[in-house]
DNA sequence: ACAAAAGTGTTATCGCTACACCCATGT
DNA sequence: ACATGGGTGTAGCGATAACACTTTTGT
């Protein structure tokens, strides 16, 4: 099933190949890799998961997690693979970001990479370095480091995915631990968005969306008030998206 | 600098290919696809841009105009290139939706396909088939035919990216005419989210946002009043962006 | 005269903003 | 006592929704 020169003679015949100029083979001589951005949100700010690489090209550069796709291996498996692989990370959602195709993006050959991306809960991942990468760091979305490859500009595009994603639905309940004050919450939003909010203004837009779950326990040794905290409620969120609610910035 | 041989062994040496279990080559053996998602908006309704392939597989099959990307071609000029070829249509801007990397998505072995969208006047672009596609029609995107390999569900995907879209900004003005009137674009509108307006309100809403000019010109040969029409003003949008408007719903 | 769609005005309500104020804890 | 962040109430403003109404064309 995989011998593609049988499957081009027996099962379809010259005609697919008819309109094109050169051979059908010469199509088929790409790679396709994955490059993953994983966001976390530790100390105040956005992170960035990064691998020192352990390979050529750019040995000891940073880069994303990333790696060639196998032959017969569906590209979004692939993703999460190459990321546990990497970073010993495994169990998070990945969604796509985009794809670049350029033709001189990678000095080994013809290698187009798909982007994906995911927010994490930087307490609970703990990275692991490989043997392919040489470590793994957190590192701050703010002042990113030169990336191998078009790796910046990979992790740009995701970011501002994170963005509009943010603006229609309830994210970062993937960026804050399990249990959360409004604080945190809060102080989340204002580091993806880069403003402030009024304090008032945003526990009343955020606790009227309902599906925050009052868990009636307190911090503590905090050395001030101690907040109330919260969790997900992910049953409320489903019922009120499949009611149709919309859940504006 | 196509040599890939040559350029895995003198550049790059064997570092590279240090924890791969198989060979360097058999990453190399995947083709690479664009499929183009034409929308256009003609008698109330969004319509999709379709092939009649003339050529297997699926021969006689209705398909997104797509095809294989060249060796040594940019991934993004493919799609401009194959959408010209199939359909005649050049000058219009497409966006990147997603890539479709399952193994077995192609007959004829791995192709990972690569989506992108536009949005077109359906009034301008008049699409005239090729010898490779044997015929190019508009069909209604409520009521799609079967198309060939996974196009549906690229469709599908990229209409739900318009909706996203169009909820944060002007979008449609690709859609409509050069001239239009007020009742034009609210059908439109109504046609992207399938449901219905307040006339007076979506009026208000809309002039509110200051990016129509008034072409102090009428409708003529109506049965009814006739209506004002606008055209969309693109200083007027570029210089509200700038200031940082948003354009809610 | 009538149908059909353009176009306007009014009101009541909702949501958001700004801002002031009080509360509980550790040092 | 005080610094720090948690937590609440309210008044005013602006946007929106609902709806009724007037206008201008072709038939």
């Amino acid at each position: 099933m995989n011998n593609r020169k049988e499957t081009i003679e027996s099962v379809i015949g010259h005609q697919f190949t008819g309109h094109y100029k050169i051979p059908i083979e010469k199509f088929f001589q790409c790679a396709i890799s994955v490059d993953c951005v994983i966001l976390g949100y530790h100390e105040q700010a956005i992170k960035l998961l990064v691998i020192e690489r352990g390979a050529n090209p750019h040995l000891g550069q940073m880069a994303l997690p990333g790696d060639l796709v196998y032959p017969n291996e569906d590209v979004r498996l692939s993703a999460y693979r190459v990321l546990k692989d990497l970073t010993g990370i495994e169990g998070v959602t990945m969604e796509q970001t985009k794809t670049y195709g350029e033709v001189d993006r990678h000095p080994i050959g013809r290698v187009v990479t798909v982007g994906f991306y995911a927010l994490i809960n930087a307490d609970i991942y703990e990275p692991l370095a490989s043997s392919w990468a040489d470590n793994v760091y957190w590192v701050d979305i703010r002042s990113l480091p030169d990336l191998a490859f078009d790796h910046n500009k990979i992790v740009v595009d995701a970011f501002k995915m994170l963005q509009e994603s943010a603006r229609n639905h309830p994210i970062g309940f993937e960026l804050l631990p399990n249990k959360f004050t409004l604080g945190e919450m809060q102080a989340l939003y204002e580091a993806i968005f880069n403003t402030k909010y009024d304090k008032a203004n945003f526990r009343k837009r955020i606790l009227s969306m309902g599906f925050l779950k009052d868990l009636k326990e307190m911090q503590t040794d905090v050395p001030h008030r101690p907040a109330r905290l919260f969790s997900f409620d992910m049953e409320a969120y489903e019922t009120l998206l499949a009611e149709g609610t919309t859940f504006g910035l």
